[in-house]
DNA sequence: CTGTTAGCGCTTTCAC
DNA sequence: GTGAAAGCGCTAACAG
């Protein structure tokens, strides 16, 4: 009688469908059907479920139909840090993707800890989330072929490392994205080119070396190791390796920083040693985060279609999921050159 | 006999609890008080059951358990966008604090879509997740206080109006924050002072008002309404209204942007117009995101401990969920000024 | 069309 | 100590 608009039954005071079923005289099989707009249901026993629904206000929940179905809804997400515009820019892609798709993300941020990683990814995998998303993952290729052999589905977003071929991956073209920069530099006269990397191993690295070596074979231009330093990504790995080639006899006229970080810190560093940019000194990045556009002079860049590589990952894991064949385990993103201020032809003094 | 190690069991080839407890000879009941660590278990069960898990590879299904317990270890995250460093730190700070809870983030970007928010909502209530922290939510108040009502439990972190008392909120200090702010630029000389607000109506546009105002009351200024311009916090938008400042007859020697993204639109204004900061003008912003640290000349602005904004939320949710009272309802963290190099004496030109 | 029933995988009384 | 059994809330196969 007193059933109230505000029902309590127990946790949470959510109507549960069986409620739902008595309230509107029917079966829970009934319910279920309206809920779910199957069509074998009779106009006078849909009416009845819907009016209860609407006057009780009730959902259906998602933790027991899932259950029930076997499926979760959810996918898991690990990335090493939200908070750098690299990353939070492929998790907005993503998120994108998965909303369309009508599922959510678990974010599970790893502050590079491999430990945490790995019960982050344990825990994704208990029947938390459907599948994975690996943004960047620093678990070695062994620990990754594992996984997918232990039958959990996911995808990786940006490789660190050579992985299993097996385990479907998206990246960017950072070979070709490296030889469009040195040869646009090139074209500006420079010559003398310095790179700054990131660590020598990763794929990044790497790939973004063969094309600036190739950029510069290409033209001619004899290789001088002393302009290739290795770095690590950071804004003060940046400086540091700036300075060491800024002090050098014969410096450089232009630096490839291997990422937009190391290249604010490139700025910096001439900052510091009164060489302006980019009369004295072209600075190139590769990304093209947000910061790019708002340093000074505004940065030239090697753009990474960020967002792209979250939706296509996605993609690329919801298709999994439906156990459609991927076509392409690993897909390769465009890059494309962002020319902007601080690039310059070369001032022969 | 041939219980292969990679059992298949239909759905994703992990083991349930029936088969550990077949497999150990013992029932779902022990197993299942092994598993969490009961010591009502002899010695040679509970050998057993270790045994089988540790050779098949068991782990407890989460959603199972939740559906059990009645709750999903899940808490639901809703943020306009996750690709800006404001909100991407806030998102850090929260999903630390999550983690040191063993609780994981269902990410939610709305994209400042009213009904994506509201859908987003709805599906985080239903069942799927244990509760909410919203960032900077543009659901009106009532909406708000609706769901309140409606028995979910979440709470804000950064509110963007005046909402129902009863809903726990986390914000900074706008308003001393501002303060302290004009304070500065005052101490260095400056007597007009302009302000690049954000959207009227938002409490961050309100109180940073109330302490521009103060502060300038306080040292005996008078206040001229022609410096005060509203704007969006968006860089274009600061721009714009610096450019209407800087053009008027008695333009400002100083700018106080709202945020830390107006202030760059304001740095950017003053290039264009061939105006030195610090030296003709001094530029505050307020936030401290990360953009304040590598722009030209680095900005001078007003912190804002996001990630603690984030920590302190998820802080609240947690005891709301464990039924604890919570002391403080509404949480204010404090704001710190940090002085860079965009303020400067006045040059009484 | 609709209700009954048997799970989904786990936890938890409640007896033995 | 340990197991049987009753759910948690929902879906789906199977009879009517």
């Amino acid at each position: 009688m007193s059933s109230s608009v505000q029902p309590e039954n127990g946790r949470g005071g959510r109507l549960t469908i069986r409620q739902v079923a008595d309230l509107a005289g029917v079966s829970t099989a009934t319910v279920s059907r309206v809920i779910n707009g199957r069509t074998e249901v009779s106009d006078r026993a849909r009416a009845a479920v819907l009016r209860v629904v609407r006057e009780h206000g009730y959902s259906t929940n998602r933790t027991a139909r899932g259950l029930s179905a076997g499926h979760t809804g959810l996918v898991g997400v690990t990335t090493p840090v939200v908070h750098h515009s690299y990353f939070a820019v492929i998790l907005d892609g993503a998120g994108e993707a998965l909303y369309e798709q009508d599922m959510r993300m678990v974010l599970c941020p790893t502050h590079h800890e491999h430990d945490r990683e790995v019960s982050l990814l344990e825990r994704l995998m208990q029947g938390t989330t459907d599948g994975a998303l690996l943004i960047l993952p620093e678990e070695s290729p062994d620990e990754l072929a594992a996984l997918h052999d232990h039958g959990y589905r996911f995808v990786i977003a940006d490789p660190l490392k050579q992985l299993d071929e097996r385990v479907p991956t998206v990246s960017a073209a950072h070979s070709s994205g490296a030889s469009e920069a040195v040869e646009h530099l090139l074209s500006l006269g420079h010559r003398r080119i310095a790179a700054i990397t990131g660590p020598r191993g990763w794929i990044a690295t790497e790939e973004r070396l063969r094309g600036y070596r190739g950029a510069l074979a290409a033209a001619g231009v004899m290789p001088d190791p002393g302009l290739v330093v290795e770095s690590d990504f950071h804004a003060e790995g940046g400086v540091e390796a700036a300075l060491l080639l800024l002090d050098l006899p014969d410096p450089p006229t232009a630096i490839f920083a291997f990422n937009d970080m190391l290249a604010i810190g490139v700025m910096q560093a001439a900052r510091r040693r009164g060489v302006r940019i980019p009369e004295d000194l072209s600075v190139l990045g590769f990304d093209d985060t947000f910061e790019a556009s708002i340093v000074t002079p505004p940065l030239t860049t090697v753009r990474q279609p960020l967002a792209e590589l979250g939706r296509m990952a996605v993609n690329l894991l919801v298709r999994q999921l439906q156990n459609q064949r991927i076509e392409a385990l690993h897909v390769q993103l465009e890059t494309k050159l962002v020319v902007r201020e601080s690039t310059a032809p070369t001032s022969r003094r």
